[in-house]
DNA sequence: AGCATATAGTTTACTAGTGAAATATACGTG
DNA sequence: CACGTATATTTCACTAGTAAACTATATGCT
């Protein structure tokens, strides 16, 4: 993802800023910066895409940074939460299996957390009756409750980061990145199909 | 990042699904269908944050997943080709300090991918003569020829992903996230202050 | 000048994730 | 019913990143 490649460019300052090319958006935010310098050295490529993509990896791993923040008071990770999540938000019991698929990870990653989640009490394991190869997973009271416990935090962490845009802002984005998203979705799907 | 917590969601169909309620982006992603589990669970929470983090973050994972594979084939990871592409869009040597802020990577995750790229061949390093506790890195032809050769291949590619989406929607997107990301940088330079 | 403090970068010990191989079990078909 | 193949999960060897300690150098104050 050339786009990603961003940065917050302290020391230099390419000029060349005129408005109305293509997708220009007016805003100046690092990748931005980071589009001048690269209109600059390479002027025949069409950076359009970096308008899109570098800002959507640039503000994840800015919420993530910001965010992971009340996670960790708590002693968890993300990928541990998002784990936990998925069995809170389903309401029944996962396999590892399912749990790889909800968290997009790898199924020796999900094995790893499963074992420190379980040594840490916050899920339990019970094996199939008729499959003996599969395993079930829940949540314990305590799993169930730190969740609980978590969830309103960050949301209201969320709702706070995010009331720099007025509500029309957030609803056009939700609705745009929505229609990305669907879209991406069902090209990965056809990919793979 | 609660809003991250999200999945493909296989089999689980939640119900509840009537529109016009704030955010609600009609379209049905992965995204919406866990925000829909979350409401089913905890009915009391304003679970819109998720409506945009969880599918930015979602988003950033397809898209990063999906433009890693040109990089592979140039045997580069992703942040190596950051690093390089620091390099080649200012124009100028940069420290290992600036790399790191250019690819918002730690200081030692600088360090060793400069000590592999520089056994590569793809970067040389040479000392400051006033300060000897700088070093410079600049790219090597083969640096340059590398970055060069990978660009256009790349923005290519994320053209057609993103060619999903109108030109009107694309505009659109990227100017809402510009706003986001650009109140989302300026929060952070505020915090640090 | 001499010492305290700040800064640039590297090293180290550790952690978490990955892909591929391994293990265990189930299923379908002749 | 036995065998080959598919599936669920775990294990293993390895890689890359991190935070904290460390080294080397510079800067400022008295």
């Amino acid at each position: 993802m050339t786009a990603t490649n961003g940065g917050p460019t302290p020391g230099s300052d390419a000029t060349g800023d005129r408005p109305g090319a293509g997708t220009d958006p007016a805003r100046s935010d690092t990748v931005a910066v980071v589009v001048r310098q690269w209109r600059a050295v390479h002027p025949e490529l069409d950076t359009g895409p970096m308008e899109i993509i570098g800002r959507i990896n640039r503000c994840a791993a800015l919420l993530q940074q910001a965010e992971d923040a009340p996670l960790r008071r708590a002693g968890l990770s993300r990928p541990e939460f998002d784990l936990l999540g998925a069995l809170r938000r389903t309401g029944h019991e996962l396999t590892p299996g399912e749990l790889a698929r909800e968290t997009f990870s790898s199924g020796a990653a999900v094995t790893k957390r499963l074992k420190q989640l379980t040594e840490r009490g916050l899920v339990e394991r019970r094996g199939d009756t008729r499959d003996r190869r599969v395993a079930h997973l829940r949540l314990t009271e305590a799993g169930r409750d730190l969740v609980d416990g978590i969830l309103p935090e960050q949301l209201a962490y969320e709702t706070s980061v995010l009331s720099a845009l007025s509500s029309e802002s957030q609803g056009e984005l939700a609705g745009r990145l929505s229609e990305l998203l669907s879209r991406l979705e069902s090209q990965m799907h056809a990919l793979r199909a």
